[in-house]
DNA sequence: TGCAAATATGTGTGACTACGCATATACTAA
DNA sequence: TTAGTATATGCGTAGTCACACATATTTGCA
């Protein structure tokens, strides 16, 4: 039972993991960058259906990764902490330099 | 379209979140840590079903996160890079501090 | 007021996924 | 060769998820 990283967070983990699996919301999430932005932008930005935006906000909000404020009639989205955009990329970076393998393929 | 972060390659990035998202996987992974282990050893760490075991080893080892050789009558398998746990635990460790809102609970 | 814009929400659905069961394959030993 | 152990694979299924459509809610403005 005791293991080399025993002291992760195995549900918590995997709950943030699973929200940011989604491609449409890693989309969202960069086209939030830093800033707080408004949906319409985001919709926009992304090309995807208002519904979907919501949806996908919606669910990135319960999981705590983004935060919605009401400015007139406007509703500003971003980043509840914006390491996360580094520590994506870092990921990204993993994969495109140590990670030579295709998916599909295997011994 | 471009924005601060447009250097991610969303695909494969969003591929690779969601096999870690999986609670069972990362126990896997977890229970190879930075050695080689027997799939029986696994499936005892981990007291998931051998088939099951099997089952998520095979979704790693196609997206090239892990690799299994064969020694005899055994299959080991270990990471492909062991850099993947510290990013895990890079995430946990950001999870944990700079993370105070619990899901489900949204302004 | 009432209308229009911005955003959220309820419902239904097709696709995917994790899992168990049964079985197949690979290897070792007798 | 036969039996036994280790691991993989085909199949069926229940649960989850992303999405569209329609509709509701909130806000600003005439």
């Amino acid at each position: 039972m005791m293991n080399s990283c025993s002291q992760l967070n195995i549900d918590k983990l995997s709950k943030a993991l699973k929200v940011l699996s989604e491609p449409n919301r890693l989309n969202i999430l960069c086209s939030m960058g830093l800033e707080c932005t408004q949906v319409s932008a985001i919709i926009e930005d992304t090309g995807l259906s208002q519904t979907n935006v919501s949806f996908h906000l919606r669910v990135m909000r319960e999981a705590g990764l983004v935060k919605g404020e009401r400015r007139g009639a406007f509703i500003y989205y971003c980043l509840y902490d914006t390491t996360l955009l580094a520590l994506l990329e870092e990921m990204n970076q993993w994969l495109d330099t140590s990670f030579q393998k295709a998916a599909g393929s295997e011994s």
